[in-house]
DNA sequence: TAATAGATAGACAGATCTGTATGTTCGTTC
DNA sequence: GAACGAACATACAGATCTGTCTATCTATTA
């Protein structure tokens, strides 16, 4: 199994860099967490940043993943999930601890927008956004673009809020202005 | 003139440490922006955590008064202030190019709650948090809390948003939002 | 059994980091 | 003019960082 190493490494320097940091997290430390030597992480990853990216990569897939089908399993109809996206939210930022969102500790890391690290993280966002606009899309909600931009402002806002201010009912709050936002968006006749 | 130097070192300081991150920004690439000998900075303050949170506090102080004059010079009646809480947002975010909020990433670089810099930063938002709660009384909305809680959540979201995926637009559908959440909490009866 | 691929430990290079120590220069004030 | 305080340049200590190199060990496979 080449790629078991790599996988417990990916793990663990995720682990890391979620609790410590990227810049604060050394390849050192990574390595004698992972009991594991320098050169096989040197064989497996180019180098540090290499290892940063790929570790987001996974960190994207598994966390949209594990997001879509908790909100998925939380309501059938594409109106209650819109409103589930924060129950799961919620969920999430509980179980989650006070770490809160990588890729916008990355972002904050990594801030030069041309930075493959950073467009990594803005690419997560984008992906997220758009699930939320197929929801949206879905319900059939008037202008799904923006009803999906305003959501996902209230899931980013929820985050950071617990994330800095370490306020638990964040994602309550939240979810309360997404169903003024959503009822607007659907039931309301297309005035104006 | 004793603290002219301290002064400089604090804006030279802010600069590097908002477009770079805390960690990358070494004491001696301060030193060399500001021209400043390193026995200057180590007399001034005892450690490279002093000067950040020397630095974040004078940015605390700096922005949150130009914040609030610009949403009062803005509006002057409770109500309209609440909603140019997001003018003067986006003016901000789009003045300040792509930075971001300085005690977002900070916050995010020093994940500990209890480290006196992720303190700071919860504080800040505390205090931004009291004001808009402030303004949200003065208009009389039903529940004040909550309604400052639900517009510092879109906010932090907007400002996330633009951010990490370079959304120059954010702070506009959030203004949106908060119209819907402000005329709830103002015009229509307590029901429930 | 022999060969090969992957993992190991550990030293090392070279850079950078924070913080300290030393001695000098400059400007102000007495 | 003399004294003093503040800033200066620079070297240094000690730690840590990323990344490379070498030499050994192990397990699978032909």
């Amino acid at each position: 199994m080449a790629s078991h190493r790599r996988e417990h490494l990916l793990d663990t320097a995720l682990s890391l860099f979620r609790t410590d940091g990227f810049h604060a997290t050394g390849i050192d430390k990574i390595l004698a967490t992972a009991g594991v030597a320098k050169m096989t992480l040197y064989n497996h990853f180019r180098s540090k940043d290499e290892l940063i990216l790929a570790a987001l990569r996974r960190r994207d897939e598994s966390f949209r993943n594990s997001f879509m089908r908790d909100v998925e399993r939380r309501a059938t109809k594409p109106r209650g999930r819109l409103l589930a996206l924060f129950d799961a939210l919620g969920h999430w930022l509980a179980s989650d601890g006070v770490a809160g969102c990588m890729f916008i500790n990355a972002a904050a890391e990594y801030g030069d927008c041309d930075h493959p690290i950073h467009v990594v993280a803005a690419e997560h966002k984008r992906l997220l956004t758009g699930y939320v606009r197929d929801l949206a899309a879905a319900a059939g909600a008037i202008d799904a673009d923006r009803l999906a931009r305003q959501l996902y402002i209230l899931i980013e806002g929820a985050t950071v809020a617990t994330q800095v201010c370490s306020r638990t009912d964040a994602a309550r709050d939240a979810r309360d202005a997404a169903e003024l936002l959503v009822s607007a968006a659907l039931d309301r006749p297309p005035s104006v």
